[in-house]
DNA sequence: TTATAAAGGTTAAACGTTTTATCAAAGTGG
DNA sequence: CCACTTTGATAAAACGTTTAACCTTTATAA
């Protein structure tokens, strides 16, 4: 590999030359600029990115840990990271903590995930790296995973209680109370709601979000129609045959993910109730699934790339030490409306 | 951060010993060891990746480069690299193309994936990797994709024509025929074949492992029934309608993936046509959608994990100048049996 | 006793950059 | 003709490691 010395030599000329040319910074002669540059392409040089970040001490690298890289929305994510990563000449060194196939859980608490991370976080405490994006596929309370250190963190997809942690997600609540409302919208009143696991943060912020439409709307909301799912597909389909097997059965049904949904269209089918004519179904997160279910899936689509752009780019600005407005980003949901309402 | 100075100042002794003991290699005293070990500790001492790659000429990275992390198989293609190359000390410096959404065609050919690489490869060896995974997401040539260098690239989910290239994909051929094959072995004959693009790799080796098939049994295959779809959701359903409303129907169809597969299903649905009674269906990819069909699809589950596992296997071996019994790796993919045949 | 080896260190150069201080030569104004 | 500025370049230190070569001191063998 070319490095700037031996260019220097074919250029007959110092060092520092050659790399002021090259970062045209310095006084340099026009004729001497060409030559050098010339010689530089030839030898198809690129900087020894090593020396350059030890010499400055700016690695212009930044860490990405993320729980499960195989799971549907993570890879979105770290898309958005690394387009913007990419137009500020940033690299992304990436850590897969894979935490579904290590501990068999699919969703481990955070001490465990903080045993797992720890490893990752000192090479990347080596690596030079200057800021670290964690993300959490599985919105939860992440406070202190990473050790407190001088390098920023911000964490993504993901809830943190110490307000002083960044982070980045998108708005449960908003995102609930607007599906809600956009049915209610419709003329529809009687809408059943299944949830995900009761204690995960986005239950309850959506399920608030949920109830705060009635609220808004002053029409009364029906507690036997809220049930809980696992956000797992069958148990969409059980809670959806539970709901559409009562005697005062809902007319749309809210399901918190869109493989909840496809389990209430299965069940649906099953009873020869038709969707959209005699029920209306609503998703969440517009999963690839969703576009392929008959009827296709209306349904909340999460702002993935968003969350992952708005990410680094508030790391960045940590890094640089800009003026931060809010350590708590929330990005709004869109309604994606297909055939099922 | 600390440094092998400090933790030298601290200790009373010189860096070189402070380096010895922490990479423990030369002869240093019990004493001096243990008080170096407790001060880095105390420290949270981590090595300078930098300082050191540039001294040793490692980086201990390796260089992904993916034409589009949000596809479906390469986040799993990353993850199997990811792991291995974890346990292996290296690290993973990625780099996301993103074909789809910046030129806006879903199949980019070669030369223009070519032209967007070519920045991304001057940033990874301006990074020292050691070698480079291109993930090409769309099976396809790839010859010469990178420009030609010392640093060794391993070519992975996509075709290369140049035998000296690197490569490691599944067996398209092999797949087709066990799939087919096993259709036979149910006793069922009348198979009809939803292929994907004509002028694909995949297609047409595929192909070939259908026929195959039908010759190693020693029965025909019926021309008709073999018709061509574009590897999407309509396209399953409109063949599958072609296929299915014909006097001599098949009583199986083989889809080159499970999206048209999950058309095909629908197609059938809506000819009162029973899956699997009267007809069964085999897709192709084992993609998240197969196991939400009704009913569930049986289908070839491509080995990514592995895919990308003996990626950065080969890689390695490759850097390390180990002997390489075959250039080109095609990986098994395996059938799993679910409900629709 | 003396030569040799082993144990336990240290010194200093090197990796490829960046950057400050310095310098020579040429140009400019009075 | 002198003082000063500008232009175009260089030398050398520094970033945090590794490592070959060297240097003491003590133990061992003859």
């Amino acid at each position: 590999m070319a490095n700037l010395k031996k260019i220097a030599q074919k250029a007959n000329v110092s060092v520092a030359t050659v790399s002021n040319v090259l970062n045209n910074r310095g006084r340099v002669g026009e004729e001497t600029k060409k030559k050098i540059l010339r010689i530089a392409e030839d030898f198809n040089y690129a900087p020894n990115r090593m020396a350059k970040s030890l010499k400055m001490n700016k690695s212009q690298t930044i860490g990405v840990i993320v729980e499960d890289l195989s799971v549907f929305n993570a890879p979105e994510i770290i898309d958005g990271i690394n387009s913007f990563a990419e137009d500020h000449g940033y690299s992304i060194l990436l850590m897969n903590l894979r935490m579904k196939k290590k501990t068999g859980v699919q969703y481990p608490d955070t001490e465990i995930c903080k045993q797992e991370a720890a490893p990752m976080f000192k090479v990347l405490l080596a690596s030079q790296v200057e800021g670290i994006i964690y993300i959490g596929i599985h919105s939860r309370d992440v406070k202190g995973i990473l050790p407190d250190s001088s390098i920023p963190v911000v964490y993504t997809y993901c809830d943190t209680s110490n307000p002083k942690d960044l982070s980045v997600n998108y708005n449960d609540f908003s995102a609930a109370f607007y599906a809600t409302d956009y049915l209610i919208e419709q003329g529809i009143k009687d809408i059943g709601l299944i949830t995900g696991f009761k204690n995960s943060e986005s239950t309850m912020e959506r399920l608030k979000g949920f109830k705060k439409a009635f609220k808004e709307s002053e029409i009364e909301w029906n507690p036997e129609w809220i049930t809980n799912g696992d956000w797992e597909f069958n148990s969409g389909y059980h809670q959806g045959l539970v709901l559409l097997q009562k005697n005062n059965k809902p007319r749309a049904i809210l399901a918190m993910n869109d493989l909840m949904a496809g389990g209430v269209i299965k069940a649906a089918n099953e009873l020869g109730i038709n969707v959209p004519g005699d029920l209306s179904v609503i998703g969440f997160d517009n999963r690839e699934i969703s576009q392929y279910l008959t009827p296709k899936l209306t349904t909340m689509s999460l702002p993935l790339n968003e969350i992952g752009q708005q990410s680094i780019k508030l790391l960045i600005k940590k890094i640089r030490g800009e003026k931060i407005l809010s350590n708590k980003i929330r990005l709004n949901c869109k309604l994606v409306k297909r055939e099922s309402v």
